[in-house]
DNA sequence: CCCGACTGAAAACCCAGAAC
DNA sequence: GTTCTGGGTTTTCAGTCGGG
C-alpha cells in the first residue's frame, strides 16, 4: 500500500477541524492557542517605540528559525520578556551586529534564546543570516520580500531552494540558511497574519506541515499507512494535498494549519481525547519516537484508550 | 516547607552518503 | 546528475522525591 493520502477523507477531517475552531468546540473553548502571539506583539511595540520600521519584521523573520526542534510554547515564553528584549535587541539589528564578531553575536544569541537542543544550530547560522540581511537587503527583510514580487510562493521557494538543500548550497546561492519547507511557510504565514508585511497574495506559501499536523491526519485515516514510512515523504504529500484542498474550497491555509496544529499539540500531545473535537473521527494515538529516532511515521496505536 | 538532585518527555528539521 | 534513505543530537522544564 505504501503511503496513501485520501483526498476525500482529508477534506472531511479538515472541515470538521475548521468548524470546531470557529465554534469554539471542545479544546478550542478558550480560543485558538497561539504561542507566538505575545512575543510578536512585543517586538512590534518595541519597534514602534524605537522608531525602527524594520525591527519587528527582522526580529520575527530571524526568530522563526528557532521554531525548530524546540517546544514552541516554551520557546516563546522564554523570550517574551521586555527587559531581555531591550537588553538583547542588538542581535536583531543587522547594522549594529556588523561591528561585532561572529562569536559575540552567537554568545548574545545563546543568552537570549537559551536554545533547547536541536536548534543550537540556528545560533551558529545567526551571524551569517544577519550579515547577509545587511549586505544584500539593506538591513531590512522586507526588501527581500519585495525582491520576490511580494509573492508568498516565490518567497518560500527562494528560502527553501529545494527540499533538503544543503547549508553550503544555500550560502552559494546567497540565500538565508535554516529555512526549510516548514519554517519558510511558517515565516510568511506569521508575517502576513500579524501585519508585518503586505503580500500580494495573502493565501499562498503552503501549510507548515509538522509532526502534529500529520499525526492528526494519520490518526483519522486521512493518511493511510500499513507500516512505518518516511516522514519527509509523508509531510511533502500532506502539504501538497492541503494546498489543493485549500484552493478547492476557498479555505485559508493559515486556518487549516492552526486548526490541525492545535488539535495535535493541545489535544493528542496532552492526551486530551475526551476534549477533542475529532474524537469520533480518530481511532488511535501514534508515538513521536519513530519520527525523532528514525525519521518515520509509525501508524501503530500506542494507547489512546489507556 | 523548601531546596537540590534526578528523571523523563518534548522539540512546526537537516544533511551525508547511498542508490538510482 | 538527481532522488531517496536513514539517522542524528541536546537543552529545557515540569514533576517527583528525599533530606534538611
Amino acid at each position: 500500500m505504501g503511503i496513501e493520502v485520501d483526498l476525500q477523507r482529508t477534506t472531511e477531517v479538515v472541515e470538521k477541524a475548521l468548524i470546531a475552531m470557529d465554534n469554539r468546540q471542545k479544546l478550542f473553548s478558550k480560543g485558538v492557542f497561539r504561542p507566538e502571539k505575545t512575543f510578536i506583539e512585543m517586538v512590534k511595540g518595541y519597534g514602534e517605540r524605537i522608531i525602527r520600521p524594520a525591527f519587528a519584521s527582522n526580529a520575527l523573520f530571524l526568530t522563526t528559525a528557532f521554531v525548530f526542534g524546540d517546544d514552541t510554547e516554551r520557546l516563546f515564553e522564554r523570550i517574551a520578556n521586555t527587559r531581555y528584549l531591550f537588553e538583547y535587541s542588538w542581535i536583531f539589528d543587522p547594522k549594529e551586529a556588523m561591528n561585532k564578531s561572529d562569536e559575540e553575536i552567537m554568545a548574545g544569541c545563546t543568552e537570549f534564546f537559551r536554545p533547547a537542543g536541536y536548534n543550537r544550530r540556528v545560533v551558529s547560522e545567526w551571524p551569517y543570516n544577519l550579515k547577509l540581511l545587511e549586505r544584500k537587503f539593506g538591513g531590512d527583510i522586507r526588501n527581500f520580500f519585495n525582491k520576490h514580487d511580494r509573492n508568498m510562493e516565490k518567497i518560500v521557494q527562494a528560502l527553501v531552494v529545494r527540499p533538503r538543500a544543503k547549508t553550503m548550497e544555500k550560502k552559494k546561492n546567497g540565500t538565508f540558511t535554516r529555512y526549510g519547507p516548514k519554517i519558510a511557510t511558517l515565516v510568511v504565514q506569521w508575517m502576513n497574519q500579524y501585519g508585518l508585511y503586505k503580500f500580494n497574495n495573502s493565501n499562498g506559501g503552503g501549510v507548515p506541515v509538522d509532526f502534529q499536523v500529520t499525526r492528526v491526519l494519520i490518526q483519522t485515516g486521512a493518511v493511510k499507512l500499513d507500516r512505518p514510512e518516511n516522514a519527509h515523504q509523508i509531510t511533502t504529500l500532506v502539504g501538497r494535498t492541503l494546498g489543493l484542498i485549500s484552493s478547492e474550497h476557498g479555505w485559508q491555509l493559515r486556518r487549516i494549519s492552526e486548526s490541525l496544529w492545535n488539535i495535535g499539540s493541545q489535544g493528542c500531545n496532552q492526551k486530551r481525547h475526551a476534549d477533542c473535537p475529532l474524537q469520533k473521527e480518530c481511532d488511535r494515538l501514534i508515538s513521536r519516537k519513530p519520527y525523532d529516532k528514525d525519521g518515520l511515521f509509525d501508524p501503530k496505536d500506542t494507547g489512546r484508550w489507556e
